[in-house]
RNA sequence: CGGGAUGUAGCGCAGUCCGGUUAGCGCACCUGCUUUGGGAGCAGGGGGUCCCAGGUUCGAAUCCUGGUAUCCCGACCA
């Protein structure tokens, strides 16, 4: 079999190989024939859809709806917000025309001179302008608010250089985009959705981040308070994945919203929007992975347990799968998903490193020696720990294993996050431990975009957020010497 | 947009400098037999616009000119 296809880059060595090698290997995704964008394939999109049913049903329980609003936004739209415009305009895609014809001079098929538009369509990087437009027209009045739809969708944005899942040119994502009466709601839902975000990166992805407030150089073209949540990356660079934004009223007079009050007076509605995108999966493989492979967490991956039959002859693999198809019956009744692997063109050593490779949380194998001894064989992904145990309670067993599973690399995850936040007071110690060890630095900062862009000129790292949970705490800046009334959290980034 | 590299079977590559049998290797794929408790072995088989266009030559994957695509490093990344 072909042992190079399946062996990994060395992870020390060359970390963006080596996860770019993962994503393809295990079958996540790749890249396509259009440039900067990706083919997700079915076992990535298998996880990706458990993670959007999850998020969609906290979006829902926290009172939200989806709805759904068009790709293409007139550029009109665009310009009316100021910074808004200024932040995405050098990297989105514009629609010119909208037709094609024969080349007259036999040379395929070009576009029509004739079918150019009156008013190019941006195809949307996000969807404030045309959301906010449509949204005009559902509000007069405070008994319409709040509007609170969320949708999912496609968005593209023209980077120069991508990489799977983390950047890439179109991307399935999110975006919630609610109104409000008053600034304390908008500014309370903006918060309430960032927790949403954190609770659901940590519970069900395993991943452990620090909610925070960017600062005014990072914050959203067009918002007022931008909150996010920031995950560390076994590599030691941060991955910003999820935001929040209130956006004042910003959006609501730049497409004139305004509704009538309680007091009957007009007054423009106060806007949040907030969305998490397929970038969730690459910090998903780069916070657990290990050099065999995926490690993922049992609440996302599609396959919980696989059981692989060891035998000799159609016989025996009959007799060994009937007795799988038991427990498998067993662990489905409890909503555990189970994979039967009985392939015969495969021995069980390739299953074996296939599912590893995967991500499989619990992988089984039962043979001869096991049906005559009452055992199974149980492995546990994380950890690769192997045991073999009697057949009896073996459902009890594996429910408990799954839920130690997603413990287990939480706390790995937050481990790892804690031994590499390091707390630094000079600059001199700043560049050393950025340079040495990686990860997050907690240092005082004056507050000003001068020395936050100072850093990243010299350093690469950028102020990733303001902790939400930053105790007061008097200091001086790191690299100003100004006076600091707490810390913030710096690091070098995705 | 600057610097570097690459384009040969589904994937990974050799061959190109120094032009010359029918373009080769590994993996994958197909068939058969033997295997099967950690990535199987043997035998046989199928699969090619050598990135595109033009030129030089008796002869081009190889040399020349132009184009094009991709990757890496920078710049860029709400």
């Amino acid at each position: 079999m072909a042992k190079e296809l399946k062996e990994l880059t060395n992870r020390e060595e060359n970390y963006s190989q080596w996860y770019n090698d993962l994503v393809v290997k295990a079958g996540l995704a790749e890249s396509s024939a259009v440039r900067g964008c990706m083919v997700i394939k079915p076992y990535g999109y298998a996880i990706w859809e458990k993670m959007q049913r999850a998020l969609d049903q906290m979006f829902k329980d926290t009172g939200h709806v989806n709805a759904y609003f068009p790709l293409f936004i007139p550029k009109s739209f665009f310009s009316k917000e100021a910074k808004h415009v200024e932040g995405f305009a050098k990297e989105c895609a514009v629609v010119t025309h909208y037709r094609l014809m024969n080349d007259p001079n036999g040379n395929g098929v070009v576009v029509d001179p004739d079918a150019k538009l009156e008013e190019e369509l941006i195809v949307r990087p996000t969807s404030e302008t045309i959301i906010w437009n449509t949204y005009k027209g559902w509000i007069q009045s405070y008994r319409d608010l709040p509007i609170l739809c969320n949708q999912w969708a496609n968005v593209v944005r023209w980077e120069m250089r991508t990489r799977l899942f983390l950047r890439t040119a179109e991307f399935l994502w999110q975006e919630g985009h609610t109104a409000h009466e008053t600034r304390e709601e908008a500014i309370e839902e903006a918060y309430k959705m960032v927790y949403v975000y954190r609770d659901f990166v940590e519970q069900f992805m395993g991943v452990p981040v620090i909610v925070g407030h960017k600062s005014e150089n990072e914050r959203f073209a067009g918002a007022e308070d931008t909150l996010s949540i920031e995950a560390l990356m076994q590599d030691g660079k941060a991955l910003q994945s999820g935001t929040s934004h209130f956006l004042g009223q910003n959006f609501a007079k730049a497409f004139d919203v305004q509704f009538a009050n309680r007091d009957g007076k007009l007054d423009y509605v106060w806007a949040t929007s907030w969305g998490v995108s397929t970038r969730l999966m690459g910090a998903l493989i780069m916070a657990h992975s290990d050099n065999n492979g995926l490690v993922l967490p049992p609440k996302l991956a599609p396959i919980q347990v696989v059981m692989i039959p060891i035998y000799k002859g159609e016989e025996e693999l009959r007799t060994v799968v009937a007795r799988m198809e038991k427990f498998a019956a067993e662990l489905k009744k409890r909503g555990i998903s189970v994979k039967i692997d009985d392939r015969d063109n495969v021995r069980s050593g390739f299953k074996f490193a296939e599912y590893e490779l995967k991500g499989v949380p619990v992988r089984l194998a039962m043979g001869p020696r096991d049906m005559q001894n009452g055992t199974i064989e149980i492995v546990r992904r994380d950890t690769l720990a192997k045991e073999t145990v009697s057949q009896e309670g073996l459902t009890d067993r594996i429910e408990a294993l799954l839920d130690d599973i997603q413990r287990n690399i939480f706390e790995k995850a937050l481990k790892y996050r804690e031994e590499h936040t390091t707390k630094v007071d000079t600059y001199e110690e700043f560049k050393k431990v950025l340079e040495e060890k990686g990860g997050f630095i907690l240092a005082h900062w004056d507050g000003t975009i001068e020395t936050e862009e100072a850093i990243k000129a010299e350093t690469k790292a950028t102020i990733r957020c303001i902790p939400l949970d930053a105790p007061e705490e008097d200091g001086v800046c790191i690299y100003s010497g100004r006076p600091s009334k707490r810390r913030v959290l710096f690091a070098k980034a995705y």
